[in-house]
DNA sequence: TTGACAACCATAAAATACCATAATATTATT
DNA sequence: AATAATATTATGGTATTTTATGGTTGTCAA
């Protein structure tokens, strides 16, 4: 199973979301009824996957090297960083006003399927990024996206 | 299993349409009872496929690296615009109305077997498009077209 | 005792399951 | 081979459930 698609719910006064139905079904069988949300590295968005992909990643870069300097840093920037939310009985999360700030989010959160993972944006930031990430891969491939007739 | 062939199949005024039964067998032992789409990036249709062939596409594309803008963006591309529709009882899903205003479908739909993917137009659409293709391939073979006798 | 937070209850809208039927195809029988 | 019997589709309408969202109460700790 898979986080697909885009969709966009709205934060009550208490910072209550709910995590879209399919995105709740994604983690249906984990031990984990909730996700893991941290900063993003790459967008001015939040970051979001369930505890078996961040048990992975976790296997990914564990080196066993207590020693290694860039390792702890790296461990320190993801894992510190991490939040565990679980769902309440209706699906919903409360988002961390670090988080929300970070990214930018007032009233209404655009949820995000990356594939294993997913994201949480500001809708109107996300337009902008989706806009832009369009331009290039058409800049990139202009025979794929026009064909000569 | 392949998807083979194409079938013109009617929306009733709920937006459900019956995936075609040949269709339907391709993902019979498929985990997810149903259809993933997305908007085409090279026509004015919708793409389809089963859930097994998105997940390899994303076992493709990610690396685990929550640093490359790169990979981010591909799977923005791909992830971010697609939708899983479960199958009813009775074999139909409901297109999102975005996807079908994309490929201008309003009353009815032509599913369009691609093999290992399908496609899903506009009836009159895909005509205008099939005749183009075949405009083109005579146009550039004609030896082909008219064998002497 | 006040403020944060979790558990609980309520509801409108949307999505989905359910039931029914008509059209088509497939099989069986003579 | 012709026709009757059966199964499988595609399609239409209704009923039920799920979802997203709002509010209230209870609990624990500062």
């Amino acid at each position: 199973m898979l986080f697909l698609g885009t969709i966009e719910n709205k934060l009550d006064q208490k910072g209550r979301i709910s995590v879209p139905a399919d995105f709740r079904m994604v983690v249906k069988n984990s031990t984990f009824q909730g996700v893991i949300l941290f900063h993003s590295f790459t967008n001015k968005c939040i970051e979001g996957c369930s505890m078996e992909r961040m048990e992975m990643l976790s296997d990914a870069t564990d080196n066993l090297d207590l020693f290694s300097e860039e390792n702890d840093n790296l461990n320190s920037l993801i894992f510190s960083d991490a939040r565990q939310l679980s769902f309440d009985v209706t699906g919903r999360i409360v988002i961390p006003s670090d988080l929300l700030e970070f990214a930018g989010i007032k009233n209404s959160a655009l949820f995000v399927g990356k594939g294993k993972t997913f994201q949480i944006w500001n809708p109107d930031e996300f337009n902008k990024f989706q806009n832009n990430v369009r331009k290039k891969a058409f800049d990139a491939r202009p025979s794929l996206s026009f064909k000569k007739e």
